[in-house]
RNA sequence: GCACCCGUAGCUCAGCUGGAUAGAGCGCUGCCCUCCGAAGGCAGAGGCCAUAGGUUCGAAUCCUAUCGGGUGCACCA
């Protein structure tokens, strides 16, 4: 538990506190992409009384009407209207506060009108059983707009930057990445851009398995099948084809055949203790499966500030673990060393090393977190890992705190659940194997090209860049709009289709808006102030208004799924909007098409803001 | 057996720090391109929120039980 959570106020606060002031920003050198474009002429703060959202500057008033009357806090909360259209917020609080104090709420909701300093940005009332509903006026949605425009970050608060490290829970050596890293390495990497765009310092490292008995049972597959690779020769025969193909192998011998389990296992305790032939065929294996993970990373666009693995803590674990032991806080177990656990009641005890003499990942994460501690010294580690690790992070946490290993790192298992297949079991391809990263996005790549090819609207030459955007947006959109701690139906089909619910629908809402921006240019039309307040106008500055509460909720839910959807409604509320306000149309009044074009332009800042953070990109044209 | 997660529209999923008519997308039925890009917009049909109790002025949301599905339980990571 990160946050303490004494009220819905303390809540923000404490929030506050983790999540960093996007003004921050300006110093940082990360993402600059970011930054958003200035199309629509800024408005000077001095005549602009909206310096922050709407609904903080009316939590504001709440509040502070609360306090004048002498309510509790606590029942003033405010939040977005699920009756839009009576209320643009409300605050249910009223009937709370009758409770507490045997009052009618209508009675209450008087006192607090009569409190309330709206300064022309509000509109309230209290109705029926006893909410509190308030719309925003004219000149606040216009206010909000002028503000977004110059500047789409300075709406958000301000916070201390802390030291993160993001753990992408490490793929493995001599296997290709497929379906089931997606979310590691999608929500892993849209969690970092936003805890730094939220201003803090974060780093992070893929850790690779790297080092374990799998590489063992790999090389002693290798030695039985082709000696000769053991010793230098045929690099060209070690491909990650090959591996891949051999690996399964090795590990199935593994299960079934004791010999050839025994024979591991003392081959990953040659390696370990530094055989040379071994060591020399091992970093032959490292080199071949980085680059193919490099490769599929890349074209994600996920990047990390360690390329680390397992076997960079080698060193370190006899002696963190012989430590343990002399201290008491390790001992000696059916042959084995492990860490019994205080506070985990029904926990198994952590294994360090086995009774054969060799290291688990017990001990090696452990060590990971020693070295981080020592390095970094992080003030969060978040491991970004399949939920199904759920009990091994329980029991390493809890050995790290009692170890005092951990430093001053709070640990969170930020887990994921497993991705199916549509029969609802783990996902398979059509001929029953585990679908290749790369050949799925191989497969987007083409089914996008195909559409552009189709629709004919764009220069050849931009077809293969555009296609791999598209593509790339539709697989990440897809994952990051689902919950990233519940399990999810990965259906092929579904993914091909760019219609809807997805990436390449929030891409060609922007698109649509560039496009219209130039003819408008060309038809001597320029963006201006926003200042035509439409039904569709009202509502899609109400969306855009809800950004930083929603990059809030992301960081401190760790769910960048919560700024999927906010990104997904405020592309739908400028469709809309876009649909019922014409800018070219014949004789339009040049000041409405000002502002029409105003309000598109800061509701495709957000939008590229928005999509920027989930890292996607928006082509120029599709 | 013990622990954790999940059961919401035909399908895939939001909503779950309790509040006023439970929302999207896909699929289905209509309508909207002589007018800014139809990968779009508008409208409609479709739900005893697994079941049964409980707490509450108020429950999809909190508590308990049951049923159904999933996952994990020291010498693999």
């Amino acid at each position: 538990m990160l946050l303490a959570i004494a009220d819905y106020r303390g809540a923000r606060k404490g929030f506050a506190v983790f999540i960093a002031g996007i003004s921050a920003y300006e110093s940082a050198t990360f993402i600059p992409d970011f930054r958003p474009k200035r199309d629509a002429p800024m408005t000077s703060t001095e005549t602009n009384p909206v310096t922050q959202t709407l609904i903080d500057t009316l939590q504001d008033k709440v509040l502070a009407a609360f306090e004048a009357v002498g309510y509790e806090a606590k029942f003033g909360g405010v939040r977005v209207s699920d009756r839009p259209d009576i209320a643009d917020f409300q605050c249910n609080g009223l009937m709370g506060v009758a409770k507490s104090r045997k009052m009618n709420p209508m009675e209450a909701g008087g006192a607090v009108l009569e409190a309330l300093e709206l300064d022309g940005l509000f509109e309230a009332e209290v109705v029926k059983p006893g909410f509190l509903n308030f719309r925003a006026t004219d000149a606040a949605l216009v206010g909000l707009v002028a503000a977004s425009v110059a500047d789409a970050r300075s709406l958000a608060g301000k916070v201390d930057a802390r030291k993160i490290m993001v753990d992408y829970g490490g793929p493995n050596l001599a296997k290709e990445m497929h379906v089931g890293h997606l979310r590691s390495a999608i929500v892993g990497h849209g969690l970092i851009n936003m805890l730094k765009f939220a201003g803090h310092d974060v780093v992070s490292d893929v850790h690779l398995g790297d080092w374990g008995l799998q590489l063992g049972q790999l090389i002693t597959q290798i030695e039985e099948m082709r000696p000769d690779l053991l010793d230098g020769g045929d690099g060209d025969e070690l491909t990650m084809e090959n591996l891949q193909e051999w690996y399964p192998i090795a590990s199935g011998r593994s299960k079934e055949d004791d010999d050839f389990r025994d024979r591991a296992r003392n081959a990953t305790q040659a390696l370990q203790a530094g055989d040379a032939r071994y060591l020399a065929l091992w970093e032959r294996i490292v080199a071949v499966s980085k680059a193919s993970l490099r490769r599929d990373y890349g074209r994600l666009g996920c990047e990390f500030t360690y390329f680390y693995g397992e076997s960079r803590y080698q060193d370190m674990l006899g002696p963190i673990v012989s430590k343990l032991e002399d201290s008491g806080e390790a001992e000696l177990s059916e042959g084995a060393i492990v860490v019994h656990l205080k506070e985990g009641k029904k926990l198994p005890p952590l294994m360090l090393r086995n009774s054969k003499g060799g290291y688990g990942y017990g001990a090696t994460d452990l060590a990971t977190i020693v070295d981080r501690v020592e390095t970094d010294d992080p003030e969060f580690i978040l491991y970004v890992v399949d939920a199904r690790q759920k009990m091994h992070f329980q029991q390493v946490f809890l050995a790290a705190k009692q170890t005092g290993l951990n430093g001053r790192a709070v640990l969170e298992h930020t887990a994921f659940g497993t991705v199916n297949g549509t029969d609802g079991k783990p996902f398979k391809t059509r001929e029953g194997g585990v679908m290749r990263l790369h050949d799925l996005m191989e497969e987007m790549h083409a089914a996008a090209r195909m559409r552009l090819d189709e629709m004919d609207k764009i220069d050849a030459s931009l077809r293969e860049e555009t296609a791999e955007q598209i593509a790339i947006a539709a697989i990440k959109f897809g994952e990051l709009s689902h919950d990233r701690e519940s399990n999810y139906i990965f259906d092929m089909d579904q993914f091909l289709q760019f219609e809807g619910k997805t990436g390449p629908y929030i891409q060609y809402t922007c698109v649509r808006i560039a496009s219209l921006m130039d003819n408008a240019k060309a038809a001597g039309l320029e963006a201006g102030a926003f200042d035509q307040v439409s039904d569709n106008a009202r509502a899609l500055v109400l969306v855009m208004d809800e950004f930083p509460a929603k990059l809030e909720r992301s960081v401190e839910t760790r769910k960048p799924s919560n700024m999927a959807l906010h990104v997904y409604n405020l592309a739908n509320a400028t469709n809309s909007f876009y649909q019922s306000n014409r800018v070219l149309a014949e004789g339009i009044d040049p000041a409405v098409a000002a502002s029409h074009l105003g309000l598109l332009a800061a509701a495709k800042a957000q939008l590229e803001l928005g999509l920027g953070l989930l890292g996607i990109e928006v082509p120029a044209k599709m």
